[in-house]
DNA sequence: TAATTAACGTTATAATATAACATTGCACAT
DNA sequence: ATGTGCAATGTTATATTATAACGTTAATTA
């Protein structure tokens, strides 16, 4: 398992460990089956705050003799962002553990052109906003898809 | 050319007329050449107000005997969006012409999922907030994707 | 006009993603 | 416990999106 290379003070084990317990329990609730391999997958997700591409998935899961094919991470991708448990960020072709699987929300992301890092955020105030403009034109929103490149707080220097 | 198929009192070679001359006038002012190829595929893309495919592009230009390769249409689009004359649209791995080319701004996108038209908000208000609720973080944004899918008035119904 | 370079042509291949069908194995009814 | 059905996974092939690398043409200018 990866070393801690992240923030100061900052237990990624923790990270990893509350986001498989969250998926554990979400699939529980919803009568769906975190399986192996989506198991492994969540976790190999969650092993940074970085976004992962499909094809680094497939070169970790295949670690040993066992060659592992797109579609089985396809597959799992498709079921954990079903469940809301990752996220697909666009404009990296690459995926993120979502941070607020379980409760209702729209993303937005913050991701950092230094360090790669990507971070999500919960409010619900940019969707108001979104909403509230979107309906002056009569459109109405059903996903949002809100990316910010830029630098984040510890590479700003 | 193709049939005016938008909206009532939409006369759409208005607006294909309209994105060339803000072009020719951009890239003069720039030093920058539109070239026969950069111009065609800008045609195109302007033909309507959905986003188009690289490969859909590629098809359009190799009508008749000739056939166009990938990197043709890659560096033309690469060439425009340099230049702030198109946009891709990466949740739908799509490209659209900039309506507000030549006037510095960050997009927004609406994406109707039932017509498929796409159009551009320039307002900077958005930006206002997406940079207000960012700085909170300590994030700095250089660059904004948001692009919200739903329904427009039209297919509101 | 020769030298330089930007644009374009061409071939090949990388990177991302899905279709289609075969196989396995678990859940449940009997 | 045993067969039946279905969800999950395996497997092969291929579609879709994008770029690398190098050769050729043509415009610009020294």
């Amino acid at each position: 398992m990866a070393k801690n290379v992240f923030k100061p003070q900052h237990e990624h084990q923790d990270c990893i460990g509350e986001a498989l317990s969250r998926a554990d329990a979400i699939c529980r609730l919803r009568g769906v089956k975190l399986t192996q391999i989506r198991r492994r997958v969540l976790e190999l997700i969650w092993d940074s705050h970085k976004a992962v591409k499909a094809y680094q998935l497939l070169d970790r899961l295949s670690e040993g003799d066992k060659r592992v094919r797109p579609p089985t991470i396809y597959r799992a991708l498709d079921f954990l962002m079903t469940h809301g448990l990752v996220h697909k960020v666009d404009s990296l072709n690459a995926y993120i553990g979502c941070s607020g699987a379980g409760k209702e929300h729209n993303a937005q992301f913050y991701i950092c052109e230094a360090c790669g890092e990507v971070s999500e955020i919960a409010g619900q105030e940019l969707s108001m906003v979104l909403d509230k403009q979107a309906r002056k034109t009569g459109f109405v929103i059903q996903r949002q898809m809100v990316e910010l490149h830029g630098r984040c707080q510890q590479c700003t220097n």
